[in-house]
RNA sequence: GGCCCUAUGGUCAAGCGGUUAAGACACUGCCCUUUCACGGCAGUAACCCGGGUUCGAGUCCCGGUAGGGUCACCA
């Protein structure tokens, strides 16, 4: 009797019942099978890497049974707020195209199950926290931050467990006196879940990647509502994800502690709880030992840097794929072109072990992906991503998408094509010779070139040059210039008598391919004349020669 | 420290009581080759430890150990 007058005085303006919104958020009318997944960020402004992780996998199991993927923003905690940044979340995992069926969206929300926005479903939360009082399975505490503390001092000493527990919740058993006048004197208090403290009692939940779980049942009488009303985290998945009439919760192995907590309060509350999966936890190697990837010491953790350095949003994706199920690279194997959508996720495929965060497998991913991609989109996608960046080069590069296009081209048709391009700083870097403002000379002439040679070759190159040849005439002219300057025509020759010659075509070719774009190292040089054009190539060509 | 999770090559991992313990990335060598890359071939490299159960254990059980997570009026 008393549990029903104090929810009174705590929440005399709630009059709505648990059992309204029952009814005003019906149970959904889906196909059989169909699972509501969602995404829950906090608006931080920063996304991690591990949250695209759980995103694609939510994504995935309800668009796969014909389900509904909804985006709830869960903005309880005031102080970390960041203005702006629910907004960013959706942007950035608009990105790497994961797209919601309804929750929180750019123009405000959509969808029957809202608001989508934990700050304001204020009143939803406390509706039923007051059924909790009511119950006599919550209770309101007015202990104060020092009194918080003093309890925390005295568990420390004695090395007892932290919380408030037993003895410690000293809240727990206020008369219903005791609580009108504290109320009525306006003393701030938060309401606590009142724990079923059957201490060391375990239970089995099934978690839909780790299979059965035992778990020591929850002793903690943890805050459901703060002081300033709104609730916590724990409060507020369990009366969300119920009303939104949410199938499967999958998270990151952090929640798992937390589990107990959650599965007692939708017991408390009579309801049934979704089918939680939790993740494994991305990983980072430092020295001798793993570590959770973290938002602060790891750059790589963020989504940002993913989009900075330049990498396709599909790339991450793919990656990301190969990591959420273990049998996802085998299926890419044998479809090599399908839309990776058509691919049938599972959570018992996912892995249970913290998987450590690998950036070459990511980049052997990534060029593999890019390969997919026609010239002229991969052109656009960069030249796009330079302007986004600020990188200087972005105005070289939109200056001629054409030429642009034909480089990101070289040697991308043959029966086995180049795998040269990763990502657009690394991409950028590698075509940068193509541009006469980042040309630089990288690389010495060849050693086993004596240098009086070098102008030489050059001038009897330039002066033999013709830019209409067809890739074998082109390379018998090196062949012939070679020859007249004492290298063998062939390296196989060479090798047969080195003592004959100077060194062999492959070094002429060495010297040209250096004048040319000042490195030794490069795709085939005939190809890139082509693109060049005539009047760059004689231009470089007779640089070369007279620098030399 | 309590509790929980996890444990196959350097990394991601297949394996479901009997396998010469897959595959991919990375690495090494060879071949192809005017350089680089691609490709081909070959190779180095693994069941955390100890007890059980069993004819037989990477696989099941127990105990260690190690790594990770978590113990907020943050999510």
């Amino acid at each position: 009797m008393d549990y029903e007058k104090t929810a009174e005085i705590l929440f005399p303006d709630v009059r709505e019942t648990p059992e309204y919104y029952e009814e005003r958020y019906p149970a959904r009318i889906l196909p059989q099978g169909a699972r509501v997944t969602r995404l829950g960020p906090s608006p931080t402004g920063f996304v991690h890497l591990g949250n695209l992780y759980v995103a694609f996998a939510n994504e995935r199991l309800a668009h796969q049974s014909g389900g509904v993927f909804f985006l709830r923003i869960e903005d309880t905690d005031d102080k970390r707020e960041v203005p702006g940044a629910a907004e960013a979340v959706i942007e950035a995992l608009d990105h790497y195209g994961v797209r919601f069926d309804e929750g929180v969206t750019l123009a405000g929300e959509s969808g029957a199950y809202g608001p989508y926005r934990q700050s304001l479903r204020g009143d939803i939360y406390r509706c039923f926290a007051k059924r909790l009082v009511a119950s006599g399975r919550a209770y309101p505490c007015f202990l104060t931050g020092a009194e918080l503390d003093a309890v925390r001092a005295e568990q420390e000493a004695g090395k007892l467990t932290p919380g408030l527990y037993g003895r410690w919740a000293a809240h727990r058993a206020l008369s219903f006196e005791e609580v009108r006048r504290r109320v009525a004197a306006g003393e701030p208090h938060v309401i606590r879940l009142r724990a079923q403290d059957d201490a060391g009692a375990h239970f089995t939940v099934e978690d839909g990647i780790r299979g059965a779980l035992s778990l020591p049942q929850n002793s903690m009488d943890i805050v459901l509502l703060k002081t300033n009303g709104m609730p916590t985290y724990h409060l507020a998945h369990v009366v969300d994800d119920h009303l939104m009439r949410t199938t499967h919760v999958i998270r990151g192995e952090e929640w798992l502690s937390s589990l107990p907590v959650h599965i007692e309060l939708f017991q408390a509350l009579g309801l049934d709880p979704p089918v939680y999966c939790h993740t494994a936890v991305l990983m980072k190697q430092e020295g001798e030992t793993r570590r959770k990837l973290s938002k602060r010491k790891d750059p790589e953790s963020s989504l940002a840097y993913y989009r900075a350095e330049g990498y396709h949003p599909r790339a991450v994706r793919e990656y990301l794929l190969t990591i959420l199920n273990s049998n996802f690279e085998e299926w890419r194997a044998e479809n090599p072109e399908a839309d990776a959508d058509a691919f049938a996720f599972t959570t018992d495929k996912m892995s249970r072990s913290g998987i450590l965060f690998d950036a070459d497998k990511l980049n052997d991913v990534s060029k593999e992906v890019l390969l997919g991609i026609p010239a002229a989109e991969l052109a656009a996608f960069l030249a796009d991503w330079a302007e986004e960046t600020g990188r200087p080069e972005a105005a070289s590069l939109k200056g001629d998408m054409r030429y642009l296009a034909r480089i990101l081209d070289i040697g991308r048709h043959d029966a086995n094509p180049r795998k040269d391009l990763a990502y657009g700083a690394q991409i950028l870097a590698f075509i940068g010779y193509f541009y006469d403002e980042t040309v630089r000379a990288e690389d010495a002439w060849p050693e086993n070139v004596p240098r009086a040679d070098v102008p030489r070759l050059l001038g009897g190159y330039l002066e033999g040059y013709r830019h209409g040849d067809d890739r074998t005439a082109w390379f018998e002219r090196i062949r012939a210039l070679a020859e007249a300057n004492g290298y063998a025509a062939k390296p196989k020759d060479f090798k047969k008598n080195p003592g004959l010659y100077k060194g062999h075509v492959g070094d002429v070719s060495a010297v040209i391919r250096i004048a040319l774009m000042g490195r030794k190292n490069s795709p085939d040089l005939w190809e890139i004349q082509q693109i060049l054009g005539e009047a760059r190539t004689r231009a470089r060509i007779a640089a070369a020669a007279t620098r030399a």
